[in-house]
DNA sequence: TGTAAGATCCTA
DNA sequence: AGGATCTTACAT
């Protein structure tokens, strides 16, 4: 029988371009969570948004705070901060250190289902993670895990697309869909936003 | 110390 | 269209 190897983790120097470069080649990447307990979670990463410098809606576009601090360190990082008193967002920083920038983690395609999702809730499989506040619930993943290396045998880590997507996308039978971002006030007409077509685990279409 | 806004999501 | 809910950033 045939045998197909993971594909390889996503390591620093990877991330350590443009964050408007690596935003959209991270559609398709997976992204893994380990529990305290081992469990692990994936899912198939189908919406992004980059955030860079010049960039309004960056926040430390004007200054270093402690909270936005990570995302002048290295590449590689998580940047996770809280929105709205309520929700969480996942951000992996990108280009070298002193480069303020990251790529916002916005929806992604569950392989399982984690155990605390209640069945009996209305929300359609395909929508538990179609948000960057859902996606941080499902996961977990609240403020202690800011400023952690996207390592394998961490709490979150990043691997490349496998050969099926990249074919996918090499054939023509799935595309990215570049659009500008959601939610923001400020730098409102830059086209930092991508998703995968044809996915019912993106956030919103347009 | 006070205050206004926020890279969201759910309900009506 | 509006509310939940609270941290953060910046002004005073």
């Amino acid at each position: 029988m045939e045998v197909f190897d993971s594909p390889p983790d996503i390591d620093a120097q990877w991330l350590s371009r443009d964050s408007t470069l690596v935003a959209p080649d991270l559609i398709g990447c997976t992204l893994v969570r380990q529990m305290p307990d081992g469990t692990l979670l994936r899912g198939l990463i189908v919406e992004t948004e980059a955030y860079g410098l010049n960039d309004p809606a960056m926040h430390a576009y004007r200054r270093a705070t402690a909270r936005n601090q990570v995302m002048f360190g290295e590449p590689g990082i998580t940047y996770v901060y809280l929105i709205y008193g309520i929700y969480h967002c996942l951000n992996v920083v990108t280009d070298r250190a002193t480069v303020p920038s990251a790529v916002l983690i916005r929806a992604l395609q569950l392989e399982t289902m984690p155990d605390w999702i209640d069945p009996q809730q209305q929300l359609k499989p395909q929508r538990v993670a179609a948000g960057p506040g859902k996606l941080c619930r499902a996961f977990k993943i609240d403020l202690t895990l800011t400023g952690m290396p996207l390592l394998p045998g961490q709490a979150l880590w990043l691997e490349h697309r496998d050969f099926q997507f990249q074919q996918q996308l090499d054939q023509g039978k799935s595309s990215l869909v570049q659009t500008t971002r959601i939610g923001l006030t400020q730098g409102i007409d830059l086209p930092w936003r991508w998703y995968l077509s044809n996915c019912a685990a993106v956030s919103r279409k347009g």
